[in-house]
DNA sequence: CTGAAAGCGCTTACAG
DNA sequence: CTGAAAGCGCTTACAG
């Protein structure tokens, strides 16, 4: 674990016939130092294949520039194509973020949270697990670092959040789905304990009542978030008498799972049952049929989040204002053309 | 980005009563602290809020414990899947490591190494973008840090390499395309550039050969590694006059890609093409028809490369023997029942 | 078991 | 523009 008798400043001071101070300075790019001189320095870092130690640099100047971005499922397609838009953005602002992945488990958030503090973290980016404690979060908030959740709101919590417009997206689909005809309407997937899923169902539930859907014609199924527990919200959801005809599905995965269970049912997605998904995952344009989706804008959403802790570390605070991404319904081919009132099958 | 006023270990072994010295003995669990003692410091550190500051800890002890996975393309899931396997592995070891995404771009790879390098990691696990150039690593390596690669082998490069056992996996698939009465085969996706490709193609073309395929009749087309390009393969594929029945495709993105090219043109995954994917991405069994595919084991792959990088770094060396996990076949529904000879349509 | 002292590689006033 | 000196928060012999 040595990092090898490695060159320090020192060392090229010497082979560059100058202090330390000096290399120090031409490190940090100061215009202080006479350009031959610099040149001179930066030769003899190339020769001697010195690395800058960073760490010892953060100890001295009392700060960092590591930002950690913790998600909670990077596996989920959605929030990796999340995590790599942030980087992105972290990127061209010339810092490189570091991701852990928590794997839905508080306990591994905690140690990956500590971890973070421990390196000297300057900024945090979290899509919290379920279940993640308040406190989870007080030992960071009272160390004073910038640190905002993206995508669910932690209950009783002040931190500043970045995500989509959860209740307008569910507005979009449930408005969509009645345009078409559908009167028996399922909200599928997904965890009741999440403020993702409670403002998609309100936006989704409110839209249905305005337009005069009962509340007895709406199906709410829970489930995982993921296909496996769309299949299974779909084959619940089927069982049922007088069952729905349409469904908003939690994100785009549970939509996946909810299409390929209607299949394996013999019925077809579009024409036999209207499926509307949420996130806009980049899979969706490709499925077949091709998915319609909430487009959450994840591009900018993870812009967004970049920014504001950019913008929370240079201004040294840890507060902001909550952030909340506009969302468009992407209509594609799995809610088929408009239909009468009708069943499935 | 100041890290406010933090406490140090000289506060806390003010606060309780004892030298610095206990303090960072408690702190690194040492044996030699009594009890009373050890819990007055541990209530100190509490009272306090303290959060232990690695960076100095690594100066002084001239090691460091950050480890870093860097890998090309985070949002294709066999590579979340791996970075996630990876990732478990390490913490069961006690270490948390950090993943950053290189976006298949070589400067962003060298942006990111530099980083994990100045940082001080201790170990790297790198799935290499295309264009690597063999100096992008050489710094790392006279760094004297352990460092392997993953999946993609290095031209000109003695890196360790962990990888499944690419040559068999595309001879199997061959054998079971052959087996299933396929007399016109074709190799779909990636690019010629890869190890993985040159591997996966080999096993495959050699064994059609071997199993009286002639040579013009096993087609190969290159393309993306992802649905796209197994989209556009398949259709220059069956443009072709004599065009194949069955089709290996680099990765399992082809072959969704390839299945929905097929239902596009009518044809029907299975019944009118075989389909064989590789890597067995954990979709592959929820899709429909369920893929069959090359599973390379993807856990253990990631676990393996932990080991291994965690061993070089126990034993201070940078070298290390390949490993290359075994594959298996996973025979689902995309290749039909067994077929006489014959042609698509 | 505990304390005083040196030093890890850097940055930052402060002189010159 | 450049050099000497102090100090960031820790660990590690070394005494006691």
């Amino acid at each position: 674990m040595t990092l090898r008798d490695k060159a320090t400043i020192l060392d090229i001071a010497r082979e560059a016939g100058v202090s330390k101070s000096t290399v120090s300075l031409v490190l940090q790019g100061s215009g202080l130092i006479r350009p031959d001189t610099a040149a001179k320095v930066r030769k003899a870092i190339a020769d001697t294949g010195y690395v800058y130690n960073r760490g010892a640099a953060n100890l001295r100047k009392a700060q960092s520039n590591v930002i950690g971005m913790v998600i909670h499922d990077l596996t989920n397609p959605f929030y990796a194509e999340l995590a790599v838009g942030m980087e992105r953005a972290f990127q061209s602002a010339g810092v490189v973020p570091f991701i852990a992945n928590t794997a839905e488990n508080p306990i591994r958030q905690d140690q990956v949270l500590k971890s973070m503090l421990e390196q000297g973290a300057a900024g945090l980016i979290i899509a919290p697990t379920r279940n993640t404690q308040p406190e989870a979060l007080r030992r960071i908030e009272q160390a004073g670092v910038p640190v905002i959740t993206i995508m669910r709101r932690l209950p009783e919590s002040r931190l500043p959040v970045v995500a989509p417009d959860n209740v307008r997206g569910g507005a979009l689909a449930a408005e969509h789905l009645i345009g078409k005809g559908h009167r028996r309407l399922a909200f599928l997937g997904g965890h009741a304990d999440l403020s993702v899923y409670q403002e998609r169902l309100q936006g989704f539930r409110d839209t249905c009542l305005r337009l005069g859907i009962p509340e007895g014609d709406i199906t709410i199924i829970e489930g995982e978030t993921n296909r496996m527990g769309g299949m299974a919200c779909l084959n619940a959801a089927v069982e049922r008498p007088d069952h729905p005809t349409a469904a908003l599905c939690f994100n785009d995965a549970v939509a996946f799972g909810v299409m390929i269970a209607l299949r394996k049912r013999g019925l077809e997605p579009a024409r036999d049952f209207a499926v509307v998904g949420f996130d806009d995952v980049v899979e969706a344009q490709h499925y077949i049929p091709a998915l319609t989706s909430i487009s959450v804008d994840t591009a900018s959403l993870g812009e967004r989040a970049a920014h504001t802790v950019l913008k929370m570390m240079q201004t040294r605070t840890t507060r902001a204002e909550d952030q909340i991404g506009s969302v468009t319904l992407i209509v594609r081919d799995s809610c088929g053309p408009n239909r009468a009132m009708g069943d499935v099958k």
